[in-house]
DNA sequence: CGAATTTTTGAATAACTTCAACAAACGTGG
DNA sequence: CCACGTTTGTTGAAGTTATTCAAAAATTCG
């Protein structure tokens, strides 16, 4: 695997990793910071699609050389880990995991999507707007198992979660207002505090089962006596997790394995099961 | 491959093959018939997801035994081919292919769904239906290539388009009365008519690009000497298309290929190359 | 500190929903 | 083939939700 080693890359907050439109020959590994994929209509407006934390798959579009759908931009500064799109197939030919690893991965990012979608669609404003925040806030708590804050810093503007939520910025400003009038959530310049979490999954309207999954977006699954998956794709062990603390051979890195961050912050999954953590979130890939 | 041979499933109008909240065992090859993807909020709202067309493959969610996310209802009576979750590790590891293939495949399906949350977060009511109608007829007619028609069965009601693009069954009412006003087209008691092709394509917004992705729903990636990729999943070759002729050996069937579908619907994809066509569409899948 | 960005607020407008009633098409059994 | 019940579609009026435009206040960043 050693041969498929690449380059890193990084963007400052704002900077376009890729745009729609044009061919995308690698797919990248969020390693640090925050970015999103991102749609525009011809007039300008915008709709964000997914927010992307470390440990997220970027750029597979599944036909290698066509034009992408969607761009990606970084929201903070942001380092990726890059690998080329032509890698894939012998990778996968000689690790036969790593294909429905992917597979896998997206499959989340498909069902991330399906849950927006149904928010967009069927919800009303503040449902959205309380949605998005709890899925971003289950989400970030997750990376830092062990942390019991309710406040934290997210590095979106009101505009962004209008964005995201299909509404206007303005609008999104008096929804919270409202929120936070009802007790429920305080966000402005980019901090986010949530006062009464019951009530937020109310509002929400989010059943457990979709939180479950904000908390286990980057957790592995593991076919018993199969292969690995998990969503960073493993740093190496594609034959079994045993492998995984030999270092970075491979341009993945997991990221965010052990992230449990179930309600009240047990052991993580890294605690609980015999498989070391490969890597710490928020920390660069060395490949 | 004989090994992983599997019944298949019927299911009449209106039934589900899974719903939300149930573990799902197995994934399933749309072979004959409409499907959709949905989910409902607990007071009743429903948000559709994606309408599946014969190829599609449903319920693969990464993660083995959890619960789905979301139901699938059959659209009309139809017929699916069932595959075991538990056959996936295996046959990957024997067919390093298939799993980048179905990578592929949910990558296709996320691209639709960012699509879609574009289209209900950005656009108004009339562009919403405007491209689900743009999107539909497209993609069906590219099931039937070499015909020109320009009016089609779409096994919809109106209230399916107002769960699909975010709008009440009413509200799509006057939209598709002030689309037939202007000409651009006609829908009624399942029964499409486009009017003016090319002002449907401006009002809906929908670039080249986006039509295309429709088109090719269901072709075949070929990656040069590598594994062939498309949608349905190879019946066979998955060391190149070159086998695929051996019959149905495996529990998936190659259905839309060869479905070319540009413009002016030009002679098949199955005419043009050397390649033969694995089973028609709209037949049963004989394993 | 000063400039730029982001947030906040107000008033008027536009878009979509709701409720309710009626009409048209479908399909089923006699 | 027709009558009948059911589903689906169509229309109107009123109400709600979110947008637009515009301006001012607060915060951040260099």
């Amino acid at each position: 695997m050693a041969d498929h080693k690449s380059c890193d890359r990084r963007a400052k907050s704002g900077q376009d990793l890729f745009s729609a439109g044009e061919p995308c020959d690698a797919i990248f590994n969020l390693v640090e910071g925050w970015a999103f994929h991102y749609q525009l209509l011809a007039d300008g407006r915008r709709q964000i699609l997914d927010f992307a934390l470390p440990g997220a798959v970027l750029g597979f579009d599944g036909l290698s050389g066509a034009a992408m759908t969607y761009g990606v931009q970084a929201l903070t500064d942001a380092v990726f880990c890059v690998v080329p799109r032509r890698a894939l197939g012998p990778l996968s030919r000689r690790h036969p995991g790593i294909g429905l690893h992917l597979a896998s991965s997206i499959a989340r990012d498909r069902d991330a999507a399906f849950a927006r979608l149904t928010s967009i669609g069927r919800q009303s404003a503040r449902e959205r707007v309380a949605h998005l925040m709890l899925e971003l806030f289950v989400r970030r708590r997750s990376q830092w198992p062990g942390h019991r804050i309710e406040e934290m810093h997210l590095p979106l503007t009101q505009e962004h979660i209008g964005d995201a939520t299909g509404l206007t910025g303005v609008h999104v400003n008096r929804v919270l207002a409202d929120l936070k009038k009802d007790g429920i959530l305080t966000f402005s310049y980019r901090r986010l505090v949530i006062l009464d979490p019951d009530r937020l999954v109310d509002v929400a309207e989010a059943d457990p089962g979709l939180v479950q999954s904000w908390i286990q977006y980057g957790v592995i699954e593991q076919e018993p006596g199969a292969e690995t998956l998990n969503r960073g794709l493993a740093s190496t062990g594609v034959d079994g997790p045993r492998q995984a603390q030999d270092g970075c051979v491979a341009p993945f890195t997991e990221v965010r394995r052990g992230a449990s961050g179930a309600a009240h912050f047990g052991r993580s999954q890294a605690q609980r099961s015999a498989h070391p953590v490969v890597r710490l979130a928020n920390q660069r890939c060395a490949c």
